[in-house]
DNA sequence: CGCTCTATTTATAACGC
DNA sequence: TGCGTTATAAATAGAGC
């Protein structure tokens, strides 16, 4: 190397690190692309600097993720399969469920009763009594409410109908007389 | 280098090209862990020979998932939440179904109906009764198919039991006279 | 920063075991 | 394959611009 033998040890002076680390940087990137070259291999070479500058260098012959992956096969290591396990096993329940939702609203609907006992369409049927009583409670509610609304609204518009016409009357006499 | 200078190009020897293969690897290594030393690096050094032997270098100071992780936050490519992100869309459509069925059960079971007009609970109204219609027809058929199943079991039993008395006073005739 | 210029160290090809 | 040896190419520290 250069002048005079260099200790590998950490470069104090922050500038000189980073100098020290450009150079040494294309070397090592050199040396992968020869090594990929020369020996038919596949290298990924990825690198922060200290101060958070990233480089990289992959082999032509591949992709960063076909290493990754590779990595994981031959490591054995599994870096984010457990979340993805975890968020399959998550969606299948999710599905699960949302079918027998979906089963559901068909039987409520007078679907997919073929397999239900005497027991369970009497169930059902209660069950729809009762709902078809409240939902009509409540459109009756709607209903009476909205009626209400209107003939306040009629009140008041009368009302205000009846003023106007007091107000002109009461106009005219005073203008007329 | 060596004895005269080397042309950077395939070793098509493939003994030679191992050779060469793990004397660079060394080099390249030893000039990874000189990067992370001297210069405060963070380094990732994968191969994979031509052979398809693995190895690789990890500065000290960090792990291969911590790099992993940085190279995607930092390069913004996307190694596998590819995969991910359409699971985690793919979930949250599940999700919102999910809501809608579970809404729409409430309903036909009679809650849930405050923000629903009246021609929305008209028609809900007009569901329940059909379907209120379809269960009973459903529930109606069961009940005479198994009545008929039953009185059909009878009709057989009673027969049997007719023919048995025959056949017994019938052997009481022979037996007897 | 980034480039050039050396002196010097380091890497390594070729060879042998 | 792996480890020495050696001649030589390559890398690079330090300096200057």
């Amino acid at each position: 190397m250069g002048r005079g033998k260099i200790e590998i040890k950490r470069i104090e002076n922050s500038t000189n690190r980073q100098v020290t680390y450009s150079k040494r940087r294309g070397g090592i990137v050199k040396k992968a692309r020869e090594l990929t070259v020369l020996c038919d291999a596949e290298v990924s070479l990825i690198m922060f600097s200290s101060t958070g500058k990233f480089s990289e260098y992959i082999s032509h012959t591949t992709t960063t993720k076909k290493i990754f992956d590779r990595y994981q096969q031959v490591s054995g290591i599994n870096l984010w399969s457990s979340h993805y396990e975890r968020m399959q096993e998550h969606l299948n329940k999710q599905k699960e469920i949302n079918n027998n939702l979906q089963r559901e609203i068909r039987r409520r609907m007078g679907g997919d009763l073929d397999d239900m006992s005497i027991e369970e369409l009497r169930g059902l049927e209660q069950n729809l009594e009762n709902s078809l009583k409240v939902v009509r409670e409540r459109k009756y509610h709607v209903i009476s409410t909205q009626t209400d609304t209107y003939k306040k609204k009629i009140r008041n518009l009368q009302e205000a109908h009846t003023n106007l016409l007091r107000q002109f009357s009461e106009m005219r006499i005073h203008t007329m007389g």
